[in-house]
DNA sequence: TAATATAAATACCAAAAGGTCTTTTTATAT
DNA sequence: ATATAAAAAGACCTTTTGGTATTTATATTA
């Protein structure tokens, strides 16, 4: 579905807004571990992120990840156009530059209005709402609870 | 959306379909240009899926592609599947390998009618169901009409 | 049967995705 | 001030995807 550097990159962002909410900063080796992904992949997405202003970072003994909170709620569209293009989010599925009603490929009004749903998804939903799901206790980042 | 491969897949076999129905073989020079698509690459594709049984094809001077029209119709998802395997068609979107009811991830409820209307697409639709949209001349494989 | 047109097989190359490691910078605490 | 704990930067490496080119096998036609 997605590339690993989305998943990675969601799964880490939604940790750490989550710690956030618990009033927390956690740092790189933390949100590797926590969200089972590999520690300097995750390191390179986590920068690229801070490096385009999604999130902010500290240096330093004690420092870590942290979303601005003066800032608003971000989507998830955004962040995952930025890692994999925008045209992966909403083109269509057989690969025409321009299927439209005027040139419709053969799959265009079928396809039409999962492509909807799947932009309302990602529209509607932000990095914000899922870590209220997963504070509230009810969603989960990993495959199986921590005993 | 889907890797280039699957949409040369599609295009091709849907393009072989067509000609078919209107009593033509064709041949790799012919399908790759008519769908816009690296000849080569395209030969390399329809070569594996031909070796695979989901297609016929005759050597030697005047040979091409054919469907074996005593075979049943072939679901999209049989191609799909072939071509990036079954986890990309039906996978969790936050990379989970066990992301159910019972721990489901942030997005699991929003996403799950989602994932069942591509299912029942690509279950549904056939490359001759998308042949004879084609065939009857309301649906393109291409960017542009020729001229 | 010889020339030719085609798919099959195979080897190779390039770009992108996925991943690791080391060094540098910077903030904090002692 | 110094030691330490963190992120930042950047150099590599591996695997997969995307693509090209050459040679071989085979069917058709002249």
């Amino acid at each position: 579905m997605f590339y690993k550097e989305t998943e990675y990159a969601l799964r880490g962002l939604v940790y750490i807004q989550v710690q956030n909410y618990k009033g927390m900063r956690p740092g790189l080796a933390e949100i590797a571990k926590e969200i089972e992904a590999p520690a300097f992949y995750t390191a390179k997405i986590l920068q690229k992120l801070a490096k385009q202003g999604f999130l902010l970072s500290m240096k330093g003994r004690g420092g870590g990840f942290y979303f601005d909170k003066d800032k608003a709620e971000i989507q998830l569209k955004d962040i995952i156009s930025f890692t994999e293009g925008v045209n992966n989010v909403s083109g269509c599925c057989f690969g025409l530059k321009s299927c439209d009603e005027n040139n419709p490929c053969p799959l265009h009004e079928q396809y039409k209005p999962i492509r909807e749903s799947i932009d309302k998804l990602v529209t509607e939903e932000t990095l914000q709402s899922l870590a209220r799901k997963v504070y509230e206790g009810n969603h989960s980042l990993l495959d199986c609870l921590k005993t």
